[in-house]
DNA sequence: CTTGACCCTAAAGTCAGCTTAAAGGTTATG
DNA sequence: CATAACCTTTAAGCTGACTTTAGGGTCAAG
């Protein structure tokens, strides 16, 4: 079967050597085989266990929550486990979501209210609106 | 003139005295006046400024942007860069919102899909989409 | 057989935005 | 006048997700 190395891997997968070493140590990618001069070399499926944390990361889940994931699939695990932790995701993700709307909202309208012309003596809105918001 | 110690400024303000003295060095507070023994007296409007900083900070304004806000404001600068400064913000906002919009439409409908039970040997459709998805 | 490209480990550095600790001076209270 | 509650500084620690550095070992080509 053909196996690659860690520079091999990092290229096909797009991560640096490093940080497959440091996802090693962190337990999101297993120890591979090593050569007798202790080189790793790792079976092909590990660059579609690399894309996963890629993908994963890129949705925002941090390398505790993609480590979980990983278990879960490792073990064969429950489905109610993995829709458990997507469904705290996606509420997180709600969550700022609407923080950022509101931000959005209030300085949509304060842009629109700044005529952006001449110096602040008399006050700007946006400072005004940064200074005074509450909450 | 009333001034306040370090110690009271941060009560008023519910800043640290510690974070005071870190936006001190990072010039975000001007360096305050000393007394004999060396402690920091604060104007009163020293409060007015760092709940500035608090709320620019809640509104998700870095410590770099909020250092230039208030550049701005000292200099009684253009309303312009004001404008500017806070657009680019309002785009980055945007960004995010649009980036986690993504996100949330396929995590729900996928959230959907997901009977969440029994094991996942013939594939969860979560993970699969986490593992699949493009871009 | 040597040079350069790879691989190894462990440890330190990076970013932001602080917090905590260490070691000491000052001031207010009883 | 002692002691607790302030204040001072500098330096180190924290989180997350790596990257960089230091100091070696290994391997393929010429």
């Amino acid at each position: 079967m053909q196996t690659l190395s860690i520079g091999e891997l990092a290229e096909r997968s797009g991560v640096a050597s490093q940080a497959i070493r440091y996802y090693e140590k962190e337990k999101l990618m297993p120890a591979p085989q090593r050569t007798d001069a202790n080189y790793r070399r790792y079976p092909l499926d590990a660059v579609d266990r690399l894309q996963f944390i890629v993908h994963a990361k890129h949705w925002g889940f941090s390398l505790d929550e993609i480590r979980e994931l990983l278990i879960l699939q490792d073990a064969n695990g429950d489905r109610a486990q993995v829709k458990h932790i997507a469904g705290e995701k996606l509420h997180k993700i709600r969550e700022q979501i609407k923080h950022l709307s509101r931000i959005e909202a209030v300085l949509s309208k304060t842009l629109n209210e700044c005529v952006g012309e001449g110096p602040m003596q008399e006050g700007c809105p946006i400072i005004e609106a940064i200074a005074e918001r509450e909450k």
